[in-house]
DNA sequence: GTCCAGGATCGGG
DNA sequence: CCCGATCATGGA
C-alpha cells in the first residue's frame, strides 16, 4: 500500500534528525522510517514536494496526516519572525521542512523522562532496548518499488501502559534506565491508576497541563514542557535544555523574549535546537 | 581513561 | 527563593 501527496514545507529527514521523537530516522537521504502508534511507516521523497508513504489512504488520514502536523500552514508561522532576529532567521533557514510531531503521549512522557541527562543517540537505544522487551512485534507493511530496505531486521512498538504495569526495577536496570527507573515506574502507575487521563489531559488549559505533569516524580520544567509541545501540541511551550540556554546565553543575552511568539515560541525553539546542534557537528 | 548528555531531586542557606 | 551536590550510563 503506497499513498502519493504533495505536501508544503516537508523534511522527513530533517525531522527525523530535529531530536524530538527518537524513532524516526534516515535510511538514505530521500528515504525516512519511523514507527509510531504501533505501525511502521517509511516515507520516500520524490522532488518537487512529492512524497510517498508506505500506508493506506485510511491510515494517512486517521494517523499520519495528524502526527506529522499536516493541516497546519507553516509558511504563515515562520512568515511572523521577526526580521531583525538574524539569528532566528538563520535557523528557519536551515531548519525549512521541519514541523511539530504529535506524538502518543504516554511515549512521549516515558521518552522524555528518560531523556534527561543522556545525549539522544543514547535515549534511542534506551528506547528501543524497552520497545523490544515490552512492546509488541511490528508486521511490516508492503514496501514497493518507492522504497529502501528497511534499517533494521525486526521492529517493536513502544509499549503502553498496560503493557508496562508489571515492570521490574530490574528490568528497567537492564535496559540502562539508571536512576531514571524509579520516575518510570511511578509515571507508569500514574497512568494506570487513572491520577492521569489522557483524555481529560487534552482539554486542560496550559498552565494546569504544566501543573499536572511538573508534579509527576523526575518531571521537572524541561521535561513537562516538552512533552506538552510534541504530544499535546502546546506550541507556545519553550521547553529550555542545555542546547537551548547555549543558545539563549549566545545570542540573546541570557533569555530569549517568548513573549514575542505566545503560540509558536515552542516552533521556534525547534529551529534554533536543530539549528544549534548540526551546526555544532559540522565543526 | 575523560567528558558530557533535550535535568530533577533533595537539603541547606 | 536560590544554590550545589548527586544521580547511572551510553557514546564520543
Amino acid at each position: 500500500m503506497t499513498v502519493i501527496k504533495q505536501i508544503d514545507f516537508f523534511d522527513p529527514n530533517k525531522i527525523a534528525l530535529s531530536g524530538q521523537a527518537f524513532r524516526i530516522h534516515p535510511i538514505d537521504e530521500t528515504h525516512t522510517e519511523t514507527v509510531a502508534f504501533g505501525r511502521y511507516l517509511q516515507i520516500a521523497s520524490l522532488g518537487n514536494d512529492r512524497y510517498a508513504f508506505s500506508c493506506s489512504e485510511e491510515d494517512f488520514d486517521k494517523i499520519w496526516s495528524s502526527y506529522f502536523d499536516l493541516d497546519t500552514n507553516y509558511k504563515s508561522i515562520v512568515d511572523t519572525v521577526d526580521s531583525t532576529d538574524s539569528y532566528l532567521q538563520s535557523a528557519i533557514n536551515y531548519g525549512y521542512g521541519i514541523r511539530i510531531l504529535k506524538q502518543d503521549v504516554f511515549e512521549a512522557t516515558i521518552s522524555y523522562i528518560i531523556s534527561q541527562r543522556r545525549s539522544i543517540p543514547s535515549i534511542t537505544t534506551c528506547v528501543d532496548r524497552l520497545s523490544e522487551l515490552k512492546g509488541k512485534k511490528i508486521v511490516l507493511p508492503e514496501l514497493d518499488e518507492h522504497f529502501a530496505k528497511p534499517l533494521k531486521k525486526e521492529y517493536y512498538s513502544f509499549p503502553t501502559y498496560e503493557e508496562l504495569k508489571d515492570i521490574t526495577s530490574d528490568e528497567l536496570n537492564s535496559i540502562g534506565a539508571g536512576y531514571r527507573t524509579a520516575y518510570i515506574m511511578a509515571a507508569v502507575n500514574d497512568f494506570m491508576s487513572g491520577k492521569l487521563d489522557t483524555a481529560q489531559m487534552h482539554s486542560c488549559k496550559d498552565e494546569q497541563l504544566y501543573e499536572v505533569l511538573s508534579s509527576m516524580y523526575g518531571v521537572g520544567a524541561k521535561v513537562a514542557n516538552c512533552i506538552m509541545l510534541f504530544a499535546f501540541h502546546r506550541t507556545g511551550r519553550f521547553p529550555i535544555d542545555v542546547w537551548v540556554q547555549r543558545i539563549q546565553d549566545k545570542y540573546y543575552g541570557g533569555s530569549f523574549d517568548c513573549s514575542l511568539y505566545p503560540d509558536t515560541a515552542g516552533i521556534m525553539q525547534q529551529f534554533m535546537f536543530f539549528y544549534e546542534r548540526l551546526e555544532e557537528s559540522h565543526k
